[in-house]
DNA sequence: TCATTAACACGGG
DNA sequence: CCCGTGTTAATGA
């Protein structure tokens, strides 16, 4: 991410930075947006909301990347789509939605900044559809346990059965049944509140 | 066939 | 005791 000298002390001058812990909401569906947020540290969740308040994990933000879908709706104030949840305690800097408009037609690294960020969400988003529509629930759990473990930086994740069915949308019973599965065929080892991926999976 | 829901037992903290 | 887990049985898409 290389800005124009002149866009950083613009970002500088108009960005508030927050302090988020984990686990905290940042943006939740139906809110209004009113701050374009850049990840300095940590990451964020991103995931849809159902009519019945059911969850479905789509895609993380890490450290220096930003929201797509604010992107596409900040200038009109449209609510927001999806649900942010900080993954870990992380930093971000809150830009005003008004400087948008402004700073794509004076930076050229902010226009490339945008339309790399829609770029690169717009696949990953395709990749979950594909997921969703042609994947059966054993393989989404796979890529949803690598995705994890890459993103943790860490071959022992620390969450339950409970957990992982809100964010694939689906039963607890399944999640269980599909990791006794992965664990016999020895893929995965199975703990109370954590699970050890093995390099096999 | 596979997911969902409800129900139950087991065990660790 | 509460929570996470493993399992089954009934029902549905």
């Amino acid at each position: 991410m290389h800005f124009e000298e002149k866009l950083e002390q613009e970002i500088e001058s108009h960005a508030q930075t927050l302090h988020v812990p984990q686990g905290s909401v940042v943006m939740d569906f139906g809110q209004k947006i009113t701050v374009l947020p850049i990840v300095v540290s940590g990451c964020l969740k991103i995931s849809r909301i159902d009519e019945n308040g059911k969850e479905l994990f789509l895609y993380y933000i890490n450290a220096n990347e930003s929201c797509a879908l604010t992107f596409s709706c900040c200038i009109k104030q449209y609510p927001s789509e999806i649900r942010a949840v900080a993954e870990e305690a992380s930093t971000l800097k809150a830009l005003p939605v008004f400087v948008m408009d402004d700073w794509l037609k004076k930076y050229p690294t902010w226009r490339t900044f945008v339309m790399d960020t829609i770029h690169i969400r717009f696949n990953e988003l395709l990749q979950t559809i594909d997921q969703v529509a042609f994947q059966k629930l054993d393989e989404r759990l796979i890529q949803y346990l690598r995705k994890k473990s890459i993103q943790q930086k860490n071959k022992l994740l620390t969450i339950s059965h409970e957990q992982i069915a809100t964010e694939l949308a689906t039963s607890r019973v399944v999640i269980s049944r599909l990791l006794k599965n992965l664990e016999d065929s020895g893929k995965i080892i199975l703990f109370r509140n954590q699970i050890r991926i093995l390099k096999e999976l």
